[in-house]
RNA sequence: GGCGCAUUGGUGUAAUUGGUUAACACGCCGCCCUCUCAAGGCGGAAAGUACGGGUUCGAUCCCCGUAUGCGCUGCCA
């Protein structure tokens, strides 16, 4: 700690420091054996010793202001009546507070909050994470779902509240800084995907279709057909926690089927065989193919054939994706349309 | 080291001025729905409130100590 000498010094000595050209800076003369005592609106009253503050530096050897006295005089200029701040913030109160009483100013009211942790509970880090806020939007997490999240670190309405979804008007009017708690709150990203996952399930479709097509476009897939990317949303919007899972999901209605080997043997198989003709029969009698149509012609297969189940569900699923599993078959064949499923099927049979 | 702030299930929080079976949400597990995976519905496990002392008829809540974590201790902000 700094011995507080140059507030010693006599008269001359200053003088003739000054004269002899020394580089010098300003500092504040804080008042010995003094308790500073002010009143935070989250914390209460919180006491320092100023024994344990240095004499600050206001004014460096450059000429140039520090922080502290230039955050006093920026504040009390612009008027702030609140300072709300994080809270590693905190101990320097009292030198501000100095200053402001050196300037026979008001001391604005003052908040400070608690930190966000890593799951370790240490500070909120860059080599634990992502910290800005332009990460998690660019990973297509929502501005609301981000602002409700954050909100709530640290903060709630109190009982009888039971929701935890809320818009920012509904933010703005039940916060108070009062119910601001004091203690650091771990950053527990799966329940901000959990949130962000309720938002996107809230939004729109079209709204939704257009902000997950950057994601789409940038996994190559030709977006152009609106009404096909309006289907699509409609079904991926519950199976995304984030707008940058789209292309993952989007991908059955994409790309190119590909049969895996370990399905080969189940696609190949007699029954399959049977379920598949008869489906293309089927879509040739129909006009245009709906989620309920197709679950219809399924059925159709069942009576007619006696296969049912897994067996008759899994080779049409396999054909128009590629995949075991995934959306129901109706939504997928649906969203397909019927060119594109007929299309399917028979790239299948020729294999 | 000194000073400051904090401490309720794994995580975020709740619990009128001390009196509740310590509540809710995320996550986890199970069941239902179902061709599958999600979503949704239902249910369950999970803290006796960091620890130790007080004060009190009674402490998550008040006081003290300890531990732990974090912050500050810059001519950084």
């Amino acid at each position: 700690m700094y011995d507080r000498r140059a507030r010693y010094l006599s008269e001359d000595e200053v003088k003739s420091k000054l004269e002899s050209g020394i580089p010098y800076v300003i500092r504040l003369k804080v008042p010995l054996n003094e308790e500073i005592k002010f009143n935070d609106i989250i914390r209460g009253t919180v006491k320092i010793d100023t024994n344990h503050i240095d004499d600050q530096i206001l004014l460096k050897s450059d000429g140039f202001p520090t922080y502290h006295l230039a955050n006093v005089i920026d504040d009390h200029l612009m008027e702030i009546t609140h300072i709300i701040r994080g809270e590693e913030w905190i101990t320097s109160v009292p030198k501000h507070i100095l200053i402001y009483r050196a300037f026979g100013w008001e001391v604005p009211k003052m908040a400070h909050v608690p930190l966000i942790l890593n799951p370790d509970k240490t500070k909120l880090s860059k080599r634990q994470g992502d910290v800005a806020t332009e990460d998690y939007l660019k990973k297509g997490y929502l501005p609301e779902a981000l602002v409700n999240y954050m909100a709530l670190l640290g903060w709630n309405p109190g009982e009888g509240e039971k929701r935890e979804i809320f818009s920012l008007d509904e933010l703005i009017k039940l916060f108070t800084l009062e119910r601001v708690n004091s203690s650091g709150a771990v950053f527990n990203i799966e329940k901000l995907n959990w949130m962000n996952s309720e938002y996107i399930k809230k939004t729109d479709n079209e709204k939704l279709a257009e902000m997950i097509s950057p994601y789409l476009i940038k996994a190559r897939f030709d977006v152009s057909d609106k009404n096909k990317l309006f289907r699509v949303t409609y079904v991926i919007k519950n199976y995304i926690e984030k707008l940058d899972e789209a292309p993952e999901y989007a991908r059955i209605f994409y790309e190119e089927v590909k049969i895996k080997d370990e399905h080969l043997e189940i696609i190949n198989n007699s029954s399959s065989r049977t379920v598949l003709s008869e489906l293309s029969i089927l879509l040739n009698e129909t006009y245009e193919i709906t989620e309920t149509n197709f679950k219809l012609l399924l059925t159709e297969i069942c009576d007619k054939t006696g296969i049912r189940g897994k067996s008759l569900f899994m080779p049409v699923r396999l054909a128009l994706t590629g995949e075991e599993h995934g959306p129901e078959l109706g939504t997928i064949a649906y969203v397909l349309g019927k060119e594109e499923v007929i299309r399917r099927i028979k790239k299948l049979n020729i294999q």
